[in-house]
DNA sequence: ATCAAATGACACGGTCCAGTGGCAATTGAT
DNA sequence: ATCAATTGCCACTGGACCGTGTCATTTGAT
């Protein structure tokens, strides 16, 4: 691939999904002109428009694995790994913004997808069995709960540096906002 | 009005709240044919699929005053007025699960809108001037979370009754998930 | 400088949807 | 029972968007 391809093509994707988190519904004509590219440039990138909204869903989604990853949820401990995995979910957030939701009738978006809920899953465990969470919230509520605040904080404050989002995030998560 | 287009008006418009509620781009047609309704019938209603989408944000915007109204932010004690507030709007959020972001081009909309979220940030300074929440916090910050709480509480329990949903807002709003 | 890759521009067919008109059939109120 | 209101169904126009084909032009690599 030539440099200019891999610019355009770099282009669509960032420019889709900012484009796609505002509006679900978003032409393909408008993504390729807010992208500075014509539409027919996109139909040869990718085959379809689904084609396209997987290839940008994938991003977000190895972007996630990444900060997964990088947050070492099962080895660090609890309050490290907590704010090192909202922080890189944040910066996530604000690069591909894109709602994974509409994304799940793809059964290999899907599968990941649900192997990283699982791994966020298993570290609220943790964290419940060490004494952060406490044990007697309801089924699911703490593992909701958290995306929440990371996609809410994500478009509230986005000037904010990743670092002190997170945080708030925390804070928030583990203590609430009434007076201790 | 007779008895029959009374219902279907409101099979309409409550339909509509959720179809729209599910994928903002549902077509007149798909919410139409889940209401049990012929087509015609909508545009015999509404002139048009802004009026319906107004039509629909009303029943919402309407509902939300009534609970602001009912929950007497102004007057009532913080704790009582908050979990008041929260139960009402977990309620409305039930029955009409739309989504108001997307009617702010209504001016009229946007104004009544405006004047509820007011409401309920003159509500959560009094909780702060009273000691109920923290004073530290980022701007905004709380007039942010909670909705987003009753919001999430909606759709992830819909079967719990809205008194124990609210019961759960609160105390994570207030205290968060971590041990005391 | 040259050549292949990539792009932009125009056009076309197909599909879905908004919105409108008409008319026969149904239904609720009296 | 009767009548007016309401509805369901069919058809139609116009517009937006998807996806594809073609070709002249530009651009990056060598």
């Amino acid at each position: 691939m030539r440099a200019d391809a891999a610019r355009n093509l770099e282009a669509v994707l960032t420019t889709g999904a900012r484009m796609l988190a505002a509006d679900p519904g978003a032409s393909i004509a408008n993504i390729a002109a807010e992208a500075g590219v014509d539409r027919r440039t996109v139909y040869r990138r990718f085959a379809s428009r689904e084609d396209l909204l997987a290839a940008i869903y994938e991003c977000r989604l190895a972007a996630v694995e990444r900060a997964i990853d990088d947050a070492r949820l099962r080895e660090a401990p609890v309050a490290v790994a907590l704010h090192r995995y909202v922080e890189n979910i944040i910066a996530v957030n604000r690069a591909w913004p894109v709602d994974l939701a509409r994304m799940l009738a793809d059964d290999d978006v899907r599968a990941r997808r649900d192997a990283s809920v699982r791994e966020v899953d298993v570290f609220l465990e943790r964290a419940t069995a060490e004494g952060v969470l406490r044990s007697d919230l309801p089924q699911g509520w703490a593992g909701a709960l958290l995306p929440q605040l990371m996609h809410l904080v994500s478009r509230q404050s986005p000037e904010t540096t990743p670092a002190r989002a997170a945080d708030l995030v925390v804070e928030t998560l583990l203590r609430g906002l009434g007076v201790s």
